[in-house]
RNA sequence: GACCCCAUCGUCUAGCCUGGUCUAGGACUCGAGCUUUUCAAGCUCGCAACACGGGUUCGAAUCCCGUUGGGGUCGCCA
């Protein structure tokens, strides 16, 4: 049975490289019929914080990324103790204080990376160092070897041999993680070695970096899987978004489930190199998701936008929202978008765009409005065939081009010259504020 | 600095393992056009890449070496 983990330090909220490096664990896991664990690792008890533990259980249950057992480092120091006196007793550690220290031995290590083939190392080269790097050397002139801690002074153990341990107790077949882990892997084979328990298969993904080609940080943009949920990004877009980086499913394909993707995957066809994050990309994808989306969810996702924006209040009217989604569903990167650009459906003190005003409404068009106005009032059924054959009528009777009307129009009822097509921007309203609107545009004009 | 990793359009990538079918394919972005009441969508077209230098070979984006560039790590953090 293969098992694969995600190892995640709840010291900050889900990142997105660690939502990548969930992903690939989990498309793994599934591609094989395995298991995939999630394990907190809160060793650090200070820095380890509840809230951000929630977080990212939250979020990759958010991303659909479900887990087979969940652990907690913290709960298990006894473990790893035990594991330590062992080595004690076996005179493979030492004590120094209360810290116990496994002694490093010059040796070549080499690893079959799944990713990227045999990387190889020398222990001889992990040696002391002072804070700037420099090696510091003994009284013969050389840099004496650095012991591996596997307990620190107070007692707690250190990551390195928690997560050998526990990936030995829990069986792990393979460890997929970041690259930045690397060198992490010669220091945890030689713990391995003591432990006398044979070392996972490893991969390790690259990096995702950010547009400019830096670290990805939160000056960047945002980084955490939660902001790009409150940004109105749909989660099966994000997780599209993100096994796209470093691996493609073939065949020119952009858009695919999680379901599809993990038919095709393997850890064989992960790219070597970092991928930098695009927000553009993201979002076309997203668009995509939003567009061949079902309108009811829709319509639930964007219901506590608009209640946060305070556009709605408890008693809504879900089928006008309904509507509204319909009409803006194509024209949306994310949901946040639609608060924007459908603002004029629920309230009447909607900016109006200076450009457009000075563009379609700077002429007088009070005779218009008021006719057209009057003609609407007596339009039955109040729908987009008839409103349009009414507008065009009137239109023709006055001599004008339909665009020099549909214009003005438009910014009178939506404060904006861009948007969905008239007539059906006019039903969604309804008469009685289409009405309202036009009359309040010729009177604004006069004042 | 030491050690390790990486290198195809601006970005994500296909191709690389198993050299020829690659005048290097797709997507995002950008530009043009069509359509159109605006925007968006859609459709059509376009711009744009094998980092460089050596090998190996009849032949290299594909294999090898070097250079350059980028990234990671160097904590009794994880």
């Amino acid at each position: 049975m293969i098992k694969v983990r995600f190892a995640p330090s709840p010291t900050g909220f889900l990142h997105i490289g660690g939502a990548r490096t969930a992903l690939f664990n989990w498309m793994y896991a599934k591609s094989v019929q395995g298991e995939f664990i999630l394990r907190i690792e809160d060793t650090d008890r200070q820095r380890s914080k509840k809230e951000y533990e929630e977080e990212i259980l939250d979020s990759l249950a958010w991303l659909g990324l479900d887990w087979d057992e969940l652990y907690y480092q913290s709960r298990r120091f006894d473990l790893y103790r035990g594991h330590a006196q062992k080595l004690l007793d076996e005179g493979k550690a030492y004590k120094e204080g209360e810290a116990v220290l496994l002694k490093m031995i010059p040796q070549g290590i080499k690893v079959y990376d799944l990713i990227r083939g045999e990387i190889s190392f020398d222990t001889s080269n992990f040696v002391v160092c002072d804070d700037k790097g420099e090696p510091v050397l003994d009284k013969d002139g050389k840099p004496p070897l650095k012991d591996e801690v596997l307990i620190k002074d107070d007692g707690s153990p250190v990551y390195n041999f928690c997560c050998v341990v526990d990936d030995a107790l829990m069986g792990i077949t393979h460890v997929i993680r970041g690259e930045d882990h690397i060198s992490n892997t010669p220091r945890q084979i030689v713990i391995y070695q003591a432990l006398g328990v044979k070392p996972p298969k490893f991969a390790h993904l690259p990096l995702i970096m950010d547009e400019g080609g830096g670290r990805l940080s939160k000056r960047t943009g945002a980084a955490a899987v939660s902001d790009y949920r409150k940004q109105g990004f749909l989660p099966e877009a994000l997780v599209n978004y993100l096994m796209l980086l470093g691996w493609a499913p073939g065949d020119n394909q952009e858009m695919i489930s999680l379901a599809a993707a993990i038919k095709k995957f393997s850890i064989k066809k992960i790219n070597k190199a970092a991928a930098a994050f695009s927000l553009d990309k993201l979002k076309w994808l997203n668009s995509q998701y939003i567009r061949q989306a079902d309108t009811e969810r829709l319509a639930d996702l964007i219901i506590p936008f608009l209640k946060e924006k305070k556009y709605i209040q408890e008693d809504f009217d879900r089928q006008k929202i309904k509507n509204s989604v319909d009409l803006f569903k194509r024209r949306m990167d994310t949901l946040l978008d639609f608060l924007q650009r459908a603002d004029f459906v629920f309230i009447d003190d909607f900016q109006i765009d200076p450009q457009a005003l000075e563009e379609h409404l700077s002429k007088n068009r009070e005779k218009e409005f008021r006719l057209l106005s009057e003609r609407f009032s007596k339009a039955e059924p109040f729908d987009a065939a008839t409103t349009e054959k009414v507008f065009r009528e009137l239109v023709t009777e006055l001599g004008m081009e339909a665009s020099e009307l549909v214009h003005p129009v438009r910014v009178a009822l939506t404060g904006k010259d861009i948007g969905p097509g008239l007539f059906e921007t006019i039903v969604l309203l309804g008469k009685e504020k289409t009405i309202e609107r036009l009359k309040k545009a010729f009177k604004a004009e006069k004042g």
